[in-house]
DNA sequence: TGTTGACCCTCACATGATGTCAGGCCGCAT
DNA sequence: ATGCGGCCTGACATCATGTGAGGGTCAACA
């Protein structure tokens, strides 16, 4: 008899996975996920059997074609491989963060009785499959914003938060008057100045994603005009991570 | 000549939405998204479809049939069917939150040349299409958790973080010895009485996500052991979302 | 030793979401 | 009136996946 070491049945790889039977087979059908074939017929796996599985179940959860998972694998370097998926999958997860602020978005609106602008309904679905809606905020806001996020980030590593509840205040009266100049139309330069005065009070507050009352003007933001997001995350990097939270807090409560 | 107002033709509904306009179509046949004829034959869309094509693609963005979304709007209660629908999304972003931790322990093994354990390897990925690992994990700590969870919820609002570094350093002796004790095997009481003393110290500290220095000795317990994720979160609730972060700064790390 | 039940095999067809192409109207601008 | 862009229907293609029929393999147990 053969040395029988750690090789799975296809039923049991089946069950250890989540994968059904029919597509493990189709897998090896298609040179996927190849198996050692026993003389009786049997498919057996290997321990690098499992981990190319694993592999591949990290890209099909990016709803990537099998056939181009083929070609992926077929190169060496799969170190490489996992690191820049990791970056493309963790846009994804930003993408899916960006739905849920904007379903809950949706949520206040219909408790409102109000209609969103119609340019403001599509925006959550990433269009193009991919980094569609990326490109669209590189185009509008352009080559400033890499420069601020470089900016943003360097502050980022400064003194720690400064929470005096006078300090909120003032920036709550700021928040209100932008909501105001926001829904008003104001536009360009001006609404720029107002966006930086409240950049300057907010600046040392953006640190702490947990003082979530701090920040509910914010959310009368978004609802005014979602734009400001995009301009925000230039000064802010972490924003549009908070923004499902700060949401969702206010949903509850309006 | 019709009032024409702010109707639109498929076309224009599909670069605005992002939908092509062969499914919008498709979506007209199969009464998903039934669109008002005119005399020419042409389809038009008025303001009311455009909330309902808004709704659709977010019950899409959750893998749900067409057939299911159908019948689902079908009834009234348009708010709670979006309620009801955030939970399930922030569930599917949290799994996906665990599969970017899963990724980079994937990283990290690959970059030490090590093999995970067969058990862990498909860990990340939700079978039965949802919700599967969340029930193995009541099924495993059961309704304590529950409990616990409160609790933790509670001290949450309590007072802020203190970040005095002997207090840190501490933490991480504790650290230190739980990776050790897990990596030998310890189980059941032993390793509780021990997960019980780190909770002491970093009790107070789970409240601020972006000292990620203070916790890079999570790094290497996930390592060692990745369901003590599912113990911790009973103790503190934020655990597995801040887990790709610190992930994340590990592998890049290491 | 023979039977049984769980597991495996192949082959073929189904289905659901989507793309693509062909052949032909509609309507506005030149 | 001519032309071009947008719309129509209908048919076929593709991809990931399910389902079922008809039939071998293997281990345990009577």
């Amino acid at each position: 008899m053969n040395t029988r070491i750690a090789t799975y049945r296809i039923g049991e790889l089946a069950r250890l996975s989540g994968v059904s039977v029919r597509m493990l087979r189709h897998y090896d059908d298609i040179g996927l996920l190849p198996a050692m074939t026993g003389e009786n017929g049997y498919r057996y796996y290997d321990g690098a059997a499992l981990k190319r599985l694993q592999e591949i179940l990290f890209y099909r959860a990016f709803d990537m074609g099998l056939e181009e998972i083929r070609t992926l694998l077929a190169g060496g370097d799969r170190l490489g491989r996992l690191q820049r998926h990791r970056d493309r999958l963790r846009g994804k997860h930003q993408d899916m963060a960006n739905m849920l602020a904007a379903l809950d978005r949706t949520i206040v609106m219909e408790k409102r009785g109000q209609d969103m602008r119609i340019e403001d309904l599509y925006k959550p679905f990433p269009a193009e499959k991919q980094a569609e809606y990326e490109a669209w905020l590189v185009r509008t806001y352009g080559a400033d914003m890499a420069e601020a996020v470089q900016r943003a980030k360097q502050a980022e590593r400064e003194d720690p938060t400064d929470f005096r509840p006078e300090k909120i205040a003032e920036l709550k009266e700021i928040e209100a008057k932008l909501v105001q100049a926001m829904k008003e139309g104001l536009n360009g330069a001006d609404l720029d100045t107002l966006l930086d005065r409240h950049r300057g009070w907010v600046g040392d507050m953006w640190k702490s994603p947990c003082e979530k009352d701090a920040y509910a003007g914010l959310a009368d933001m978004y609802l005014a005009h979602p734009d400001f997001v995009a301009r925000y995350e230039a000064l802010a990097p972490k924003f549009s991570q908070w923004l499902p939270m700060v949401m969702k807090d206010y949903a509850a409560r309006v």
